[in-house]
DNA sequence: TTCCGCGGGAAAATAG
DNA sequence: ACTATTTTCCCGCGGA
Protein backbone atom coordinates (compact mmCIF):
# COMPACT_ATOMS: atom_id res chain seq x y z
CA UNK A 1 0.00 0.00 0.00
CA UNK A 2 1.34 3.45 0.38
CA UNK A 3 2.93 3.14 -2.46
CA UNK A 4 1.61 6.40 -3.96
CA UNK A 5 3.82 8.38 -1.27
CA UNK A 6 4.36 12.03 -2.67
CA UNK A 7 7.29 11.84 -4.26
CA UNK A 8 9.67 14.75 -2.99
CA UNK A 9 10.33 18.24 -4.87
CA UNK A 10 12.45 16.68 -7.64
CA UNK A 11 9.82 17.64 -10.37
CA UNK A 12 10.22 20.91 -12.16
CA UNK A 13 8.27 23.56 -11.30
CA UNK A 14 4.96 24.45 -13.17
CA UNK A 15 4.19 27.57 -11.89
CA UNK A 16 0.85 28.76 -13.19
CA UNK A 17 0.72 32.13 -12.39
CA UNK A 18 2.84 34.14 -10.28
CA UNK A 19 6.01 33.18 -8.90
CA UNK A 20 8.23 36.35 -10.81
CA UNK A 21 8.74 38.09 -7.38
CA UNK A 22 11.11 40.24 -7.89
CA UNK A 23 12.42 42.78 -6.01
CA UNK A 24 8.98 44.48 -5.72
CA UNK A 25 8.63 47.00 -2.86
CA UNK A 26 6.56 44.67 -0.04
CA UNK A 27 4.43 46.22 2.19
CA UNK A 28 4.76 44.88 5.88
CA UNK A 29 1.41 44.41 6.55
CA UNK A 30 -0.83 46.85 8.11
CA UNK A 31 -2.56 45.58 10.93
CA UNK A 32 -6.06 44.22 10.92
CA UNK A 33 -7.39 46.75 7.31
CA UNK A 34 -11.25 46.61 8.12
CA UNK A 35 -12.71 44.80 11.15
CA UNK A 36 -16.44 44.60 10.30
CA UNK A 37 -17.71 45.38 7.23
CA UNK A 38 -15.21 45.15 3.92
CA UNK A 39 -12.94 42.55 4.11
CA UNK A 40 -11.23 44.47 1.39
CA UNK A 41 -12.35 41.58 -0.79
CA UNK A 42 -15.39 40.36 -1.98
CA UNK A 43 -14.95 37.00 -2.61
CA UNK A 44 -17.47 36.25 0.32
CA UNK A 45 -17.91 32.29 1.01
CA UNK A 46 -21.78 31.61 1.24
CA UNK A 47 -22.27 30.27 4.77
CA UNK A 48 -24.00 26.79 3.85
CA UNK A 49 -24.90 24.57 7.21
CA UNK A 50 -23.17 21.76 5.96
CA UNK A 51 -21.95 20.28 9.23
CA UNK A 52 -23.73 20.43 12.10
CA UNK A 53 -22.02 23.50 13.87
CA UNK A 54 -23.53 25.81 16.61
CA UNK A 55 -22.50 29.05 16.51
CA UNK A 56 -19.25 30.43 14.57
CA UNK A 57 -16.07 29.38 15.52
CA UNK A 58 -12.57 31.07 15.41
CA UNK A 59 -11.28 31.18 11.88
CA UNK A 60 -9.33 28.27 11.19
CA UNK A 61 -5.48 28.17 9.69
CA UNK A 62 -6.51 27.29 6.21
CA UNK A 63 -9.51 29.75 6.15
CA UNK A 64 -6.66 32.34 7.11
CA UNK A 65 -3.90 30.73 4.48
CA UNK A 66 -6.76 31.25 1.60
CA UNK A 67 -7.20 35.01 2.70
CA UNK A 68 -3.55 35.61 2.55
CA UNK A 69 -3.34 33.74 -0.89
CA UNK A 70 -5.81 36.86 -1.94
CA UNK A 71 -4.16 39.58 -0.53
CA UNK A 72 -1.49 40.79 -2.87
CA UNK A 73 0.59 42.42 -0.14
CA UNK A 74 1.04 39.27 0.55
CA UNK A 75 2.79 37.81 -2.60
CA UNK A 76 6.03 37.74 -0.96
CA UNK A 77 4.97 35.33 1.62
CA UNK A 78 2.75 33.14 -0.19
CA UNK A 79 1.14 32.83 -3.81
CA UNK A 80 -0.91 30.48 -5.86
CA UNK A 81 1.35 28.29 -7.73
CA UNK A 82 -2.08 26.63 -9.74
CA UNK A 83 -5.04 28.61 -8.32
CA UNK A 84 -7.20 26.54 -10.09
CA UNK A 85 -6.67 23.42 -8.26
CA UNK A 86 -5.40 25.08 -5.13
CA UNK A 87 -2.02 24.21 -5.08
CA UNK A 88 -0.24 27.17 -3.36
CA UNK A 89 3.30 28.05 -1.99
CA UNK A 90 5.25 29.91 1.02
CA UNK A 91 8.23 31.71 0.00
CA UNK A 92 11.28 30.42 1.88
CA UNK A 93 12.14 33.34 2.55
CA UNK A 94 9.17 35.21 4.09
CA UNK A 95 7.10 32.14 5.39
CA UNK A 96 7.91 33.37 9.14
CA UNK A 97 6.74 36.70 8.10
CA UNK A 98 3.49 34.79 7.16
CA UNK A 99 3.94 32.45 10.40
CA UNK A 100 3.83 35.62 12.82
CA UNK A 101 0.70 37.03 11.22
CA UNK A 102 -0.88 33.74 11.85
CA UNK A 103 0.09 33.85 15.60
CA UNK A 104 -0.89 37.14 16.30
CA UNK A 105 -4.47 36.86 14.60
CA UNK A 106 -4.64 33.77 16.89
CA UNK A 107 -3.58 35.78 19.96
CA UNK A 108 -1.28 33.14 20.66
CA UNK A 109 1.33 33.42 23.29
CA UNK A 110 4.23 32.50 21.98
CA UNK A 111 5.42 33.60 18.52
CA UNK A 112 4.43 30.98 15.67
CA UNK A 113 6.76 30.08 13.44
CA UNK A 114 6.65 28.51 10.10
CA UNK A 115 7.71 24.83 11.52
CA UNK A 116 4.76 25.19 14.09
CA UNK A 117 2.46 26.66 11.53
CA UNK A 118 3.89 23.67 9.25
CA UNK A 119 2.92 21.05 11.87
CA UNK A 120 -0.39 22.42 12.25
CA UNK A 121 -0.76 21.75 8.64
CA UNK A 122 0.16 18.08 8.70
CA UNK A 123 -2.74 17.99 11.02
CA UNK A 124 -4.76 18.91 7.58
CA UNK A 125 -3.76 15.61 6.09
CA UNK A 126 -6.05 13.72 8.27
CA UNK A 127 -8.73 16.16 8.44
CA UNK A 128 -8.32 16.51 4.43
CA UNK A 129 -8.68 20.32 3.95
CA UNK A 130 -4.92 20.51 2.66
CA UNK A 131 -2.73 18.60 1.35
CA UNK A 132 1.53 18.24 0.77
CA UNK A 133 2.58 18.05 -2.82
CA UNK A 134 5.52 17.04 -4.15
CA UNK A 135 7.53 20.36 -4.08
CA UNK A 136 9.02 22.30 -1.66
CA UNK A 137 6.79 25.06 0.60
CA UNK A 138 3.79 23.84 -1.31
CA UNK A 139 0.56 22.49 -0.38
CA UNK A 140 -2.77 21.92 -2.02
CA UNK A 141 -6.28 23.09 -0.73
CA UNK A 142 -8.66 19.84 -0.84
CA UNK A 143 -11.39 20.43 -3.67
CA UNK A 144 -13.59 20.77 -1.13
CA UNK A 145 -12.23 23.02 0.80
CA UNK A 146 -11.31 25.45 -1.82
CA UNK A 147 -15.17 25.60 -3.42
CA UNK A 148 -16.66 26.01 -0.03
CA UNK A 149 -13.67 28.93 0.86
CA UNK A 150 -13.49 31.10 -2.69
C1' DT B 1 28.80 17.68 7.69
C1' DT B 2 25.40 21.29 8.03
C1' DC B 3 21.10 23.25 6.71
C1' DC B 4 16.44 22.99 5.59
C1' DG B 5 12.07 21.18 4.86
C1' DC B 6 9.30 17.41 6.31
C1' DG B 7 6.58 13.71 9.20
C1' DG B 8 4.38 12.79 13.24
C1' DG B 9 3.91 11.38 18.50
C1' DA B 10 2.57 13.44 22.61
C1' DA B 11 0.80 16.70 25.61
C1' DA B 12 -0.67 21.46 26.66
C1' DA B 13 -3.56 25.30 25.47
C1' DT B 14 -8.04 27.43 24.00
C1' DA B 15 -12.48 28.45 22.34
C1' DG B 16 -17.03 27.48 22.45
C1' DA C 1 -16.75 18.98 31.77
C1' DC C 2 -16.01 17.81 26.89
C1' DT C 3 -14.54 18.22 22.06
C1' DA C 4 -12.30 20.25 18.17
C1' DT C 5 -8.43 22.47 16.70
C1' DT C 6 -4.55 23.88 17.06
C1' DT C 7 -0.05 25.02 19.58
C1' DT C 8 4.22 23.75 21.51
C1' DC C 9 7.99 20.65 21.91
C1' DC C 10 10.85 17.25 20.31
C1' DC C 11 13.20 13.82 17.69
C1' DG C 12 14.31 11.59 13.53
C1' DC C 13 14.83 11.30 8.36
C1' DG C 14 16.75 12.48 4.01
C1' DG C 15 18.32 15.34 0.20
C1' DA C 16 21.24 19.15 -1.51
Amino acid sequence: MLQNRIAYYEAPAYIDSDSLSSSSQYQEYQDSPSPSSDRGCRKDRDSLPLVPLSGKRKERLFQFLFEMLQTPSMRSCIWWVQSSSGTFQFSSQNKERLAQLWGRRKGNRKTMTYQKMARALRNYNRSGEIQKVKRKLTYRFDEKTLRENK
